[in-house]
DNA sequence: ACAGCGCTGGCAAGCAGTTGCCATGGGTTG
DNA sequence: CAACCCATGGCAACTGCTTGCCAGCGCTGT
């Protein structure tokens, strides 16, 4: 019952445990028809390599951890699923880690998985820098949605993206806006809100900024609340699940949308498309994120070239989805 | 550099590598005096159990994997949150592997993880029986929204709550209903399926079935067209997203909703409250599935009385969740 | 003909723990 | 006081694979 050891295989083709391990992970080192053989041998006698063993001493796993900040946040799946594609088509394997939106669990988590995983994949992580650049100096780490200096990243362009959504704001009358922030400290949140202060001034408008809102539908109504009493026309939230809420407290309270304000979103999650009207929002192809974050954490972990090239940030272009949530400003 | 070992500890504790071990992994067999004493030692050195190394030997890997039929279905998002929860609670790690609904997929990486999981939890698993079976023989495995014999499970009630929607459509005056089903291999389609004509039986209403149907919006248009060449006056999607996808193109052919036509679906996404119409639909508390899953399965690996006591099936009970898409049936 | 060289394959020492078995010693029992 | 027991700690073999180093071998260049 006992499955089978490099040692049967190597009994059963008449070679050295070595050339049969060899055979597996140093393809190169063993003539051809050697490794042919110790191949076939190790197909009939149904041998696989015990990863355990293996990591044991070369220290690499084939395993990856990606920690999110909350799970619950449908955002997050297209790039979990973009990333179990990459990561699956190089046989690696996936580990999954909820941060639930807490620094502790998230640094918890991740010292736990330390040992066992070939590097980190931080999604929307609510880390400080500091901790970033301290883990990133023992290893391999690739940020998402999020920048910080000397750490791989991937994220979604923001500063032009927001500029659109302003742009597309001001054209339709807009004068004064309001930005319901997300959590205080995501760096998605402060990136926006400079992004969209900085197109505002440039195009004339007043945006104030309330919050931080835990962005959930449950605290639109808040905001929403908040928003309100600032007299602006449009409301601008930290992300679609926020948006949604903000929509259901202003239908609650009799605001027509878009008649009244408008309100748009971030992220373009499936339910954008459903709600009651539809919300304008600045999306992306989150399942691309998440693919090519995979991407640059492989090659970061199989080149421990710590010197030399700076490390890559990568910006993957935003697109703003124009739906029913926003209209011309009121008179 | 070198993160200290067992040596590291037993030298500077001054006691052997085996007390180190056993005051971490089988504390009783230790004096509390001794024991605490190396754990204040191994503190202050840092040390940390290295999870490969312990896993060579003992064969327990703290890991579960979690395969997933669909990842891109919304429905499992709250099954793999409950999962992770209790998985972390128990400091167990989650892999997530998606089998993008392909058996061949499934079984692959099933294989590839078998060595380094203690554990299987398989989401609405596409595979037939018999491979359950054999796996179940070498491995502990709990299945999701899915049972079979002699292997632990959890599902969602279905014959209840499918007697609960046809009782509540037939309520509504409507006597000929079309099931649109999902995939060939689901066991949850067949399922829905027997209780569903079982109860259209007992209430007298006559119910056709057609599909199978990839269970995703874009699928729902030909569904839907389909389903109105019957006559029937309430469709039941078999899940939200076909739904929402009938809907759409329901929607799109003018045809009412519920005047015309009532449609329901199964899961209780997200989605489902904010489409429009909000769609009737039976759903469940599904993280508590996958929580459920999680402690069957830990239970089933930490004893391995394989004969005896029957593996538990657990039903927990689903909710019908009445919404504004199924209305009295017209004329 | 001989030194030098690049391939290959084998040897054996790790990697970092776990665990069966034995030795010790103080406490208990007859 | 001898016999016995149990709780505790140590020894060392073992887990399955990787890898640095060495040796044999057939070639090449001089």
């Amino acid at each position: 019952m006992q499955s089978p050891t490099i040692y049967d295989v190597a009994r059963s083709a008449g070679v050295a445990t070595s050339t049969v391990s060899r055979s597996f992970s140093n393809p190169k080192r063993v003539s051809a028809v050697t490794r042919e053989h110790v191949l076939r041998v190790a197909r009939e006698l149904g041998y696989e390599p015990n990863p355990h063993a293996r990591a044991l001493t070369s220290r690499r796993t084939q395993t990856l951890a990606m920690v999110v900040s909350d799970i619950t946040n449908p955002h997050f799946f297209e790039i979990i699923r973009g990333a179990e594609l990459r990561a699956k088509s190089s046989a690696y394997t996936l580990v999954l880690v909820n941060a639930e939106e807490s620094p502790r669990i998230e640094e918890e988590q991740i010292s736990r998985l330390m040992r066992s995983v070939d590097g980190f994949l931080l999604a929307a992580s609510r880390l400080p820098d500091e901790s970033l650049s301290q883990l990133a100096a023992s290893h391999s780490l690739v940020l998402l949605n999020r920048q910080a200096t000397g750490i791989p990243s991937v994220v979604l362009d923001q500063r032009e993206g927001c500029r659109q959504l302003v742009a597309h704001l001001a054209s339709l009358g807009h004068s004064k806006l309001v930005c319901l922030s997300g959590p205080r400290n995501s760096w998605t949140s402060a990136n926006r809100w400079a992004a969209i202060r900085d197109a505002a001034e440039e195009l004339g408008l007043t945006v104030t900024r309330m919050g931080p809102y835990t962005p959930t539908v449950s605290h639109g109504g808040a905001a929403a609340d908040a928003a309100l009493t600032t007299g602006a026309t449009a409301f601008i939230a930290h992300n679609d699940l926020l948006a949604i809420g903000v929509l259901r407290r202003l239908a609650a309270r009799g605001v027509q949308v878009p008649g009244d304000v408008s309100v748009s979103g971030f992220d373009d999650i499936f339910a954008a498309d459903l709600c009651t009207p539809s919300l304008t929002t600045l999306g992306g192809v989150h399942a691309d994120l998440g693919r090519a974050a995979v991407e640059l954490l492989l090659e970061a972990a199989s080149s421990p070239n710590r010197t030399g090239t700076a490390p890559q940030q990568l910006v993957l272009p935003s697109r703003l989805v124009l739906r029913n949530s926003t209209g011309t400003a009121a008179g």
